[in-house]
DNA sequence: GTGCTCCATTTTTTT
DNA sequence: AATGGAGCAC
């Protein structure tokens, strides 16, 4: 234990700071022990930047430098955040719990809650998604009498949704940005939906990052107080980060500038969604004072896997100097798989999991598979469950943009803030209770005449007189209901509200009537939106329902995905940035797959594109895969596949087919064996040598592996949480079910051996083998990593 | 005002 | 292939 170094100060219990210094390379101890002024950290992929925010948050605390909630970090997504509260919380205690630690949105929200009056909002905002975003801009352009099959409202959304993340306001955008129609129907539509969600006390994503600069601008005093109240800033994932995100960080470090940002600029990702790369580029420039230290050392990935990944990155003309280098192993070789069509790249890839995890051991919450888009989730999903390999789906259709989840949300929405127009629209007659689209045109408009919430109209007995009789009771019978609902909210348990309003409502009665298999599927997710209630206010102190709401609009996909569940993942590239796996699957390496969007063919994308293949490969740990396919369906079209010009660039010395060949490129004229083509096994070379490639014949695995109960989890879907653990035991044992008496199997010292004896249970199971070479050996089954012969 | 049928659109990537 | 919307018939 080292308690030389001056800088670092005892920490409780035994174990002091420097013994976490001591894990460190020199640069990320520097980057550790830079507590004061700006701080730029380049963090090369896999080069041990989280450990570097976790221990340097750590040391801040532990130097008493600053209290716990005096440290603003901003992370990418809560899972992140989650980790490392964790971590820090490991190291320092409960003290911990007191950072300001989460994404922007959900910290930024925090702060506009509690300032809410002071830019005319109420605490209890409602948020828009970027579906209730939609749904209001397509209302404002019927309201100016256009047609949104013309003009598509996510095409204006898009625009108003730029146009704040670059910070121009509907005033200026109308004076300064108009230069065609769709500009002009932008700037009118902007003007009016910025009115509208105000009158509904709702705010969009865009403005949970903006709104907070327009309070410190117009509050100096406001600002002032965050400004002292921040004196640590860190912001993770700096590249992408957006202009609203850059300008309100500087405001808050404008005092103390100790602020410190990592990022990794051929990482950056997001710029579809306004990241702005600049902002880490020009940091230096914000900050005359900045240091920068840059992590280059690679403790994730074999040289091979980064060989590749160099040679990819390397072909981008913009981007920051540095080389990533690294002491791990050289690896095995990169395999690439070469397919037919969709369906057998997926059961190729769900074969080659099941030889991995069954000869080498990987489990399967080692392995990902990773894609472009969502959609081509599907073909894995059913290949994976054919061959009984259990899986995790993140993102996708999430549970809580379900139609039937939105509705109930909204219903809830409703009971929190009764201003919510999108959340009345959506739910007065859902289900069907008579209240029409005249009806609800009449009193639309008068709430638009006379500059009033709809729902003020809909209470007031002098407009609903204005409409159609029978729905006048209607409409009473709906208001009474909500209202006598708030009024429970106090008093009762959120669940026993909600589902008294879905038992009042007759919300879930129409899938039980209505008896489809697809109906009763949505009455099962109204049932786990409200286990999800449930937990939420077991797990929390205060539950109130707003804070429910808040949560389950700012949670992210990756948020929610089990760590612990033995199953393979499937997520999109972009959903995996900052997660690593022993074992990935890169899949669908195809023109206008990846790279996507070939049509203007900009070089500016195509770098976009590349530093996504980036992040695909520097996931991987171990092994590392690539797949394409020949043909593809595409809008229920079949459709020929192009190999990626992506795979023209990987260096092709640490890439091999199936069968061990040197790839293919573009350059290269040499024939390579057609795809599909088997070769034996051979088990008797070492684990490096050559490359056993091919799937075997498809039942011999198959069909000798013994039946399995398999659970499929839908990410976010709930399914998730209960059967879990039944699923860990049940797989631990099925794994290692096949070493038994008889099965030959080769171990990584010893060789070739036959099982000859099995004891002792669970953890403690112990194996008697003998080995050719070296004889009867006893090993214990958890540590050592055999190998099946078969 | 409701419900059915046909057709059009969808697939980037996400807080 | 699947979903959701618009248009039409009741």
């Amino acid at each position: 234990m080292n308690t030389s170094n001056p800088n670092v100060p005892d920490l409780f219990g035994g174990k002091d700071m420097s013994d976490y210094l001591a894990e460190l390379n020199e640069r990320q101890a520097e980057a550790v022990l830079h507590a004061d002024g700006p701080l730029l950290i380049i963090a090369g992929a896999g080069s041990g930047k989280t450990r570097v925010l976790t221990y340097r948050i750590a040391q801040l605390l532990a130097s008493k430098k600053a209290w716990a909630s005096q440290i603003l970090a901003l992370t990418f997504t809560n899972k992140a955040a989650r980790e490392m509260r964790e971590r820090i919380e490991h190291i320092i205690g409960e003290e911990a719990n007191r950072l300001w630690m989460g994404t922007f949105h959900s910290l930024f929200t925090r702060i506009l809650r509690m300032e809410a009056e002071h830019i005319g909002f109420q605490a209890d905002f409602s948020i828009y998604d970027s579906d209730d975003s939609d749904r209001v801009v397509k209302g404002i352009l019927q309201e100016l009498g256009m047609d949104p099959r013309e003009i598509k409202p996510k095409q204006i959304r898009f625009r108003i949704s730029s146009a704040k993340n670059q910070m121009i306001g509907p005033e200026e955008y109308a004076t300064k940005w108009v230069q065609s129609s769709i500009d002009d129907i932008t700037a009118q539509v902007y003007k009016i939906y910025n009115n509208r969600l105000k009158q509904s006390n709702a705010m969009d994503f865009d403005d949970l990052l903006i709104k907070p600069i327009e309070l410190f601008e117009t509050h100096p005093e406001i600002l002032e107080k965050y400004q002292d109240r921040f004196k640590y800033i860190m912001i993770d994932e700096y590249q992408d980060t957006n202009r609203a995100q850059y300008i309100v960080t500087k405001m808050l470090a404008a005092k103390h500038e100790n602020i410190c940002v990592v990022g990794d600029d051929a990482q950056s990702i997001y710029s579809f969604r306004g990241a702005d790369i600049s902002n880490i580029l020009s940091f230096k420039d914000d900050y005359a004072t900045a240091t920068q230290i840059s992590l280059e050392q690679n403790y994730r990935s074999t040289q091979s896997i980064l060989k590749c990944a160099d040679a990819v990155i390397k072909q981008n003309k913009k981007q920051l100097e540095k080389t990533l280098w690294t002491q791990n192993n050289k690896g095995n070789p990169i395999t690439l798989l070469d397919n037919f069509s969709e369906r057998e790249e997926a059961q190729r890839v769900a074969d080659h999991i099941r030889k991995i995890h069954l000869t080498e051991g990987y489990r399967f919450n080692e392995i990902a598979i990773l894609y472009r888009t969502n959609y081509q989730s599907r073909v894995f999903e059913e290949s994976l469950r054919r061959k009984d390999v259990p899986y995790q789906l993140v993102g996708g259709v999430s549970f809580y943009q379900r139609k039937e989840v939105k509705d109930v949300i909204a219903y809830l929405r409703l009971l929190v803030n009764p201003n919510d127009e999108e959340a009345v629209l959506r739910v007065i007659n859902e289900p069907a209770r008579g209240i029409g689209m005249k009806s609800l045109q009449t009193l639309v408009s008068t709430a638009r005449v006379k500059e009033i919430p709809v729902w003020e109209v809909l209470s007031n007995p002098v407009y609903v007189a204005d409409v159609y009789k029978p729905a006048q009771a209607k409409i009473r019978e709906f208001i009474e209901l909500m209202n006598e609902s708030r009024e429970q909210l106090p008093h009762k348990a959120l669940v026993d509200t909600t589902r008294d309003l879905l038992e009042k409502t007759g919300y879930v009665k129409q899938f039980v009537e209505e008896n489809t298999a697809e109906s009763l599927g949505r009455r099962e997710n109204v049932m786990e939106l409200l286990n999800a209630i449930s937990y939420f206010e077991r797990s929390r102190e205060n539950a109130s329902l707003s804070a429910f709401l808040q949560e389950v609009s700012l949670v992210s996909d990756v948020d929610n995905m089990e760590e612990n569940v033995p199953a393979v993942t499937l997520m999109t590239v972009h959903a995996s940035k900052g997660l690593e796996f022993p074992v990935v699957f890169v899949v669908g390496m195809e023109e206008e797959l990846f790279p996507m969007g070939g049509r203007n063919g900009e070089e500016a994308d195509i770098e976009e594109e590349r530093r996504l293949f980036y992040v695909a490969i520097t996931r991987a740990q171990k092994e590392l895969y690539f797949s394409f396919a020949r043909s593809r369906y595409r809008f229920g079209e079949e459709k020929p596949g192009i190999r990626s010009r992506f795979l023209d660039e990987v260096d092709p010395a640490v890439v091999r087919n199936e069968n061990g060949s040197t790839i293919k490129q573009k350059s290269d004229t040499t024939d390579h064996r057609p795809s599909g083509s088997f070769i034996e096994y051979d088990y008797t070379k070492p684990l490096n040598a050559g490359y056993p490639g091919a799937t075997p014949p498809p039942d011999s695995a198959a069909s000798s592996s013994p039946k399995r109960r398999t659970i499929y989890t839908r990410n976010g879907q709930g399914a998730t949480n209960a059967p879990s653990t039944n699923m860990g035991i049940s797989y631990e044992s099925a794994e290692t079910e096949h070493l038994k008496p008889g099965v030959f199997v080769m171990h990584e010292k010893f060789g070739a051996g036959k099982i000859l004896q099995r004891e002792g249970q669970g953890a403690d199971t112990k194996l008697v083998v003998f080995f050719q070479n070296h004889g009867q050996k006893k090993l214990a089954l958890k540590f050592a990593k055999l190998r099946i012969l078969s």
